[in-house]
RNA sequence: GGGCCGGUGGCUCAGUUUGGUUAGAGCACACGGCUGAUAACCGUGGGGUCGGGAGUUCAAAUCUCCUCCGGCCCA
């Protein structure tokens, strides 16, 4: 019987991973983790909420991972944890991909379907796609308390009658209640699981802030031109535009004539890539102080830019006049289409002229430029600037408005052609080329943005002060919003540390925060807008709306706050006590995700939990996009309720991708899907790669790299538990054993485990997995290749000795305490280990490895000296392997001596070691000296090219010279730095060092190694016994590897039979003992084998050598 | 245009904070060795303008300035 389960001599993931899980769920595992640290300090985490919207991603797994590591090292730390998942489930996102399900083109096709229906569709997906990305980080071994899949997908399965009642188990026993209203009120205290942030309490946090900020006045409603989107007919935030949303496109570059009035024949020339806005041309503006020509050109005059002429002209014209924009301002031209009625409606058809603007520039176009008040965000500014009115052709889906004639009803992407083919009839284009440039879309269906002009919610930033927080007052911080946030963000630990100045970046550029959208699936804006007076109030909560509804409350009662159920409740002006109406907007995003750090604590009903938990201690999520997002919002909407922090450490992390170093693209075929991925490779190798990358650094994410950290880290652990499992079960160990007599060798693990306790503790409480896992990888380098490689016969000899028990409880204690540490990172493979070596024969043992506490570094333990010697004995080694390499004397073969050559601290050092060399280099002794020369002669080589230059003739007879010198005395000379004389012929040769080369020759007998001031001789001097030992350790080697071709097991007892030359039999004679110990052979015949044995046929030392092994009988160790 | 991050063997990266022997590791390649845990390991070898230039210094991958390239963020 073992006491040990064996352990497959390969190491599959997947296959041990599914069944930890089993084990986990089977065992309830997190459950009681969790209730482990019930009562005990807290350690906050709060979850950036991912978007419920498509099956996760690899990149989603990197921040997941991290999450995960560092709450499961806290928790055994012994840290009380909330361990909330987060889902972020509102917003335009969901509305796309749902109108995409059901081939919806536009917001109509919205409305006819009904907003009522459209939103539930929004919640059923939002509901589908947490459930999947639920069992997908459970798959990745994230422990979180994750709701029941199954009644997520019970939930969504209701959504099309989401009045039905449902009951569901909750926290503390089951509740019955509307199916909406318990979609609602996931991620409550009252029914646990992840936040989602389409919750009551999510939207009703918001509400409250809004309210705060409009009691400070921040909140206003905005008239300005800001970039639109045709199919989703709603404008774009700042947030949105800045980086994903922009593409490179081909428009027409068109130059038209615009004729000046009162100046016959003469025009000016104007350049737009956008024929469209031309319709609501109202100024040309030029820059005042630079300067424009008047040229001639097929009979007709131009005005441009001078310095961009070649650009618009083959050849160059006659130049008639130069003159400033400033001469030109004033002059008044003929519009490009001023007999449309909405131009000629407000006369603007008569006020077309030419005014000043210093943005103006050369770089492209003529140097005049088409201002369009309407139509672009610059222009309606100057238009302010200048009083000019506005023309606005477009309406909500792109279609040109009354007004514009037979444009009328088209469409703006279909506008240029015929715009331009108008133009062109009535010869007013001058030139039409294509042009390339970057042009903003729209990030959630990439269609092309226009620009329009809208009225929309911001809360106000606060003035932009132009000088560094430092050197402003409290006063001015006191009311700008702007400045606040920076103090608070200041406050805030930021890895890597130069997201502070990325944060304080956006924070000093951030224009105010448009929150509204012409949206269905979304926050409801708490904003009642009075037609009659202007005036707006914001209502801060449920009960406050409930108290000043004077309409419709009764159709709401029951529903959450969402379009359109919420529209239908009026309230009455608290100005002019008109009935007024929500305005229909939805809200930003995030506005959604920015408030989770006060919703899901419950900040509005129980503040005394809010106060445990906030500020988190943690939080960690990719760089990219996060600094005017979540972080952002996060920040902006704590500092609005309470100007504190409202997380402690922020962790960023890189960019994942492909192997290849590109984006990783569905049409590049060099995507991997998570679930693939995490199947193929497993989950605690994904989880390394992540932790082994540099947090900041982007990650390059393969199967060839998952190959590599599987072969450089995973099979040699396995392979030390391999090789525990098989000896402890061999010699029946169990770790009840205690021993005293702990070898040199073993106090060094130890020392090395109980530093790298220290170092990993370290490393993780400054969230840095990068640096704790290298440490980790070198532990489990070190051990497998030098501990256990050196302590292997202590395991393999036969009697149990003190010395094979403190073996036994080194590799043990290394072993269960590696696990440990590994825990948090790698919670599947550890595991696994745990439950077979620790679980079983320890019976105070916890449950789970991931139940046990954080281990504590013994100082006692770690021997600083011992650990430096160990590193000069491992560098010996190398270097005497490196000299038996050179003199091509293999390994196997016995020697009689190696010396080492060093000062004498090295020497000293390394004394009580010895033995550990012998073994290693394979010789009989090591010897210590620092006396170079008994190992080496030097020769002294003169550089010829540089006393040739200075001695000339001379340099033969100072070569003859020096030989006759003792080169000993020369090398101690030179060494120091100091120069030699030589009496030549009656002169005194003054040899520098700088003109010698000291080369050294291994004597006679010898090879030497030599690095870094430490040198080892071999002495490669064969003798017949060392002859005839290195052929006894040849010949088992040979019967070791007939035992594995034969199928033995380890423990096998044979006989060996043996037929052989006079030299071989020889050495079976004088080493037959230790042949047969090595081999497990009960017995030696110098026999023909029998016919049922196991033979083979070798070459050895000149000679044949027939060898046949058969099973004697198996050796039982227990017994 | 501004800010930040990066550029080191064929590939992936460490080393740069605090200048200091001969710039390291892994992968890949070649040859040799070890091995009854090991697809592991050990040794040797080829392979480096440390992006480029200038400066500071006894000494620069490391500090300073300029510049080129890639990425991110903002205009």
């Amino acid at each position: 019987m073992t006491i040990y389960k064996e352990v497959s001599s390969t190491f599959d993931p997947p296959n041990v991973e599914h069944k930890i899980l089993m084990f986990w769920k089977d065992t309830d595992a997190f459950t009681k983790r969790m209730a482990l640290n019930q009562g005990k300090e807290p350690w906050s985490f709060i979850d950036g909420p991912i978007t419920a919207n498509n099956p996760m991603g690899v990149h989603h797994a990197w921040g997941r991972t991290y999450k995960d590591l560092f709450q499961r090292f806290n928790a055994m730390k012994g840290f009380n944890i909330r361990y909330q998942n987060g889902f972020d489930c509102q917003g335009l996102w969901v509305e796309v991909e749902v109108e995409k399900e059901f081939g919806f083109a536009s917001k109509r096709d919205i409305e006819k379907f009904g907003i009522d229906k459209f939103v539930n569709k929004c919640k059923e997906r939002v509901l589908r796609f947490s459930s999947i990305q639920t069992e997908q980080s459970i798959r990745l071994g994230y422990w979180m308390d994750w709701n029941d899949t199954s009644v997520l997908l019970e939930l969504a399965k209701h959504m099309d009658h989401p009045e039905q009642l449902l009951t569901v188990k909750g926290a503390k026993g089951n509740i019955a209640d509307r199916v909406e209203q318990i979609v609602g009120k996931l991620g409550t205290s009252e029914l646990g699981g992840s936040y989602f942030t389409f919750s009551n309490e999510n939207n009703y946090t918001i509400w409250a802030t809004l309210k705060k900020c409009h009691e400070r006045g921040w909140i206003y409603k905005g008239r300005d031109v800001l970039p639109w989107c045709p199919r989703c007919s709603t404008a774009l935030s700042q947030h949105e535009i800045a980086t994903e949303g922009y593409r490179e496109l081909t428009h027409p570059g068109l130059t038209i004539k615009l004729p000046l009035k009162n100046r016959t024949n003469e025009s000016l020339l104007v350049w737009t890539t956008t024929p469209w806005t031309l319709t609501a041309n109202v100024s040309a503006a030029v820059h005042p102080d630079m300067d424009y020509v008047k040229v001639g050109w097929n009979n007709e005059i131009f005005y441009l830019g001078k310095n961009v002429v070649d650009r618009f002209f083959t050849n160059t014209p006659p130049i008639f006049r130069t003159l400033t924009g400033r001469n030109m301002e004033g002059w008044t031209y003929e519009g490009p289409f001023d007999t449309l009625p909405a131009v000629t409606k407000d006369k603007v058809n008569e006020l077309h002229k030419i005014i000043l603007w210093e943005e103006v520039s050369e770089t492209e176009g003529t140097g005049i430029v088409h201002i369009a008040p309407g139509c672009g965000k610059e222009d309606f500014n100057l238009g302010i600037k200048y009083d000019l009115p506005a023309v606005a052709p477009l309406d909500e889906y792109g279609l040109f408005k009354d007004g514009f004639g037979w444009l009328t009803g088209s469409h703006v992407y279909k506008s240029a052609e015929p715009i331009i083919e108008d133009l062109r009839a009535r010869e007013r284009v001058f030139k039409l080329e294509t042009y390339r440039h970057r042009y903003p879309v729209c990030w959630r269906c990439g269609n092309e943005l226009v620009f329009r002009l809208v009225a929309e919610w911001f809360i106000s930033m606060g003035k932009k002060l132009d000088r560094s927080i430092d050197a402003l007052t409290q006063r001015e911080i006191e009311n700008n919003l702007r400045y606040q946030i920076m103090e608070v963000a200041k406050k805030i630990r930021w890895i890597p540390s130069y997201g502070l100045q990325q944060e304080l970046d956006w924070l000093r550029n951030m224009e105010d925060w448009m929150i509204s959208k012409k949206r269905y699936w979304g926050l409801a804006l708490p904003i009642w807008e009075c037609k009659k007076c202007g005036s707006f109030d914001v209502i801060g909560g449920e009960n406050e709306l409930k108290q000043r509804a004077v309409q419709g409350w009764e159709n709401f009662e029951g529903r959450t706050p969402h379009r359109p159920w919420i529209d239908t409740v009026q309230i009455m002006c608290s100005t002019c006590g008109a009935i007024v109406s929500r305005i229909p907007d939805v809200g930003n995003p995030w506005l959604d995700a920015g408030i989770v750090a006060y919703s899901t604590l419950d900040y509005r009903h129980n503040r005394k939990k809010w106060q445990k938990w906030f500020p988190a201690d943690f939080i960690c999520e990719s760089l990219a996009g996060q600094f005017r997002n979540w972080f952002y919002s996060m920040l902006t909407m704590s500092t609005i309720l309470e100007r504190k922090p409202p997380f402690l450490t922020c962790l960023g992390h890189g960019t994942v991708l492909a192997e290849d170093g590109r984006e990783m693209h569905k049409s590049w075929g060099n995507a991997i899907w998570f679930n693939d991925a995490v199947e193929t490779m497993g989950a605690d190798i994904m989880r390394w790669m992540y932790c082994v990358n540099k947090a900041d650094a982007d990650l390059l994410f393969g199967y060839s790299r998952a190959d590599e950290v599987k072969r450089s880290f995973f099979i040699p652990l396995w392979n030390i538990y391999n090789f525990f499992v098989t000896y402890a079960n061999l010699d029946a160990w169990t770790p009840k054993d205690a021993s005293s007599n702990f070898s040199l060798l073993d106090r060094w693990i130890l020392s090395k485990l109980h530093i790298l306790i220290q170092n990993v503790t370290t490393h993780l409480d400054d969230y840095d997995a990068y640096n704790a896992t290298i440490l980790l990888q070198q532990f489990v380098e070190e051990l497998s290749t030098w501990y256990i490689r050196r302590s292997r016969r202590r395991f393999w000899k036969s009697d149990s000795d003190e010395d094979k028990k403190a073996a036994y409880i080194t590799l043990y204690a290394c072993l269960t305490t590696l696990i440990q540490l590994l825990a948090p990172f790698v919670p599947f493979i550890t595991e696994e280990i745990y439950q077979n070596i620790m679980r079983s024969v320890e019976s105070n043992s916890k449950e789970s490895v991931h139940h046990n506490n954080w281990p504590l570094p013994n100082p006692t333990l770690i021997d600083e000296d011992l650990m430096i010697a160990m590193d000069t004995v491992i560098k010996v080694s190398s270097l005497g392997r490196a000299a038996r390499n050179k003199a091509g004397v293999k390994l196997r073969q016995p020697l009689a001596e190696a010396r080492l050559v060093a000062k004498e601290e090295v020497l000293k050092r390394i004394r009580k070691l010895k033995w550990l060399v012998e073994e290693e280099l394979n010789v009989k002794k090591l010897s210590f000296t620092s006396q170079a020369e008994s190992v080496l002669n030097y020769k002294i080589r003169l550089l010829s090219r540089v006393l040739g230059k200075k001695y000339g003739a001379l340099l033969n007879k100072i070569r003859t010279s020096i030989t006759t010198k003792d080169a000993t005395t020369l090398v101690k000379s030179f060494k120091n730095g100091e120069s030699f004389d030589l009496q030549i012929e009656g002169h005194v040769v003054t040899l520098l060092p700088t003109e010698v080369v000291i080369e050294t020759v291994s004597k006679d007998g010898w090879m030497i190694a030599e690095d870094g001031g430490i040198l080892v001789g071999i002495n490669i001097l064969m003798t017949d016994d060392l002859e005839n030992e290195g052929l006894a350790r040849d010949i088992v080697r040979r019967i070791q590897n007939q035992r594995k071709a034969a199928d033995f097991i380890i423990s096998d007892e044979i006989k060996t039979y043996y037929n052989t030359g006079s030299k071989l039999a020889r050495v079976f004679d004088l080493y037959g003992e230790y042949i047969a110990a090595e081999t497990l052979s009960k017995a030696l015949y110098n026999a023909e084998p029998p016919e049922d044995a196991f033979v083979e046929i070798y070459e050895l030392g000149g000679e044949k050598l027939l060898v046949g092994l058969l099973l004697s009988h198996k050796k039982d160790k227990e017994t």
